[in-house]
DNA sequence: AACCAGGACGTGA
DNA sequence: TCACGTCATGGT
């Protein structure tokens, strides 16, 4: 680890960091658990969500329960990067008509047939070679859970989607920091803007208790609020504004 | 018909 | 380090 400088762009008051806190028991009263990661099909699947079909299971963090629901995840984790998941949740249904959501029958797949798939999904050139290169990775593992920066030395997988991986698939408490968390957060002024990625992310990993389960449905709240109040410009006035003082 | 969606990478200051 | 262009389909 090198030496850094303190952000000074990061309010670190004691003030701000019972308001990230308060901030997720609102969310949570309001929207109730969120059940991430989706997944294509489980027992006990809830088909309420918004913008998707099935997936979720809220209230139930057994998942995933076994290796080919971990790869289904870190699949789904490359899909969504910049894309909604409507649009994922199709690529990943044509994988698995494939039989590709399996380890072993995504490295049968061809280049020409792997895109075709995640087609729905965007930047399908691109995803595809990701794909690829997490599939070694993922055989590479065999079974370990990765470091972050194992992730991160991963041909196309960045932070967030790192993140991700390790909150979702794998169990590790490492706070997921997306555009929504950034615009939230900077709409209630309690970032800056320019906030980088790390520092949100140690921020908020301060804030809270260090618990997977607070975590998961953090990130997921945010997601939910964000696409209730902030899908379209101007942002109205924000529902948590009145209610984190404390 | 722009604009956005659960980002990451390559490039040149 | 950082701002900016690129990648691409489909919703609203």
């Amino acid at each position: 680890m090198q030496a850094r400088s303190a952000p000074s762009s990061l309010p670190s008051s004691r003030y701000s960091r019972s308001s990230l806190y308060s901030i997720y028991t609102v969310l949570l009263k309001e929207y109730g658990m969120q059940g991430w990661w989706p997944l294509l099909a489980h027992q006990g699947m809830n088909p309420t969500k918004t913008g998707s079909i099935t997936g979720y299971h809220p209230g139930d963090y057994s998942f995933p329960k076994n290796e080919q629901q971990r790869f289904e995840i870190c699949i789904g984790a490359i899909l969504t990067q910049n894309t909604s998941w409507v649009q994922v949740e199709k690529a990943l249904k044509a994988l698995n008509q494939l039989n590709a959501l399996t380890i072993e029958g995504m490295a049968k797949l061809s280049l020409q047939r792997l895109k075709i798939a995640i087609k729905p999904a965007g930047y399908f050139n691109q995803k595809a070679k990701k794909i690829r290169e997490f599939v070694v990775f993922f055989t590479y593992l065999d079974g370990r859970t990765p470091s972050r920066e194992e992730l991160l030395s991963v041909w196309g997988v960045g932070p967030e989607t790192a993140d991700s991986i390790l909150l979702y698939a794998y169990h590790v408490p490492s706070f997921v920091v997306d555009a929504y968390t950034r615009r939230i957060l900077s709409h209630l002024r309690l970032i800056e803007e320019t906030a980088s990625y790390n520092d949100i992310k140690a921020m908020m990993e301060q804030a809270l208790p260090q618990e997977v389960v607070v975590y998961q449905e953090y990130h997921a709240l945010l997601v939910e609020h964000a696409k209730q109040q902030y899908s379209k410009k101007p942002y109205s006035q924000d529902i948590l504004l009145s209610r984190i003082h404390r």
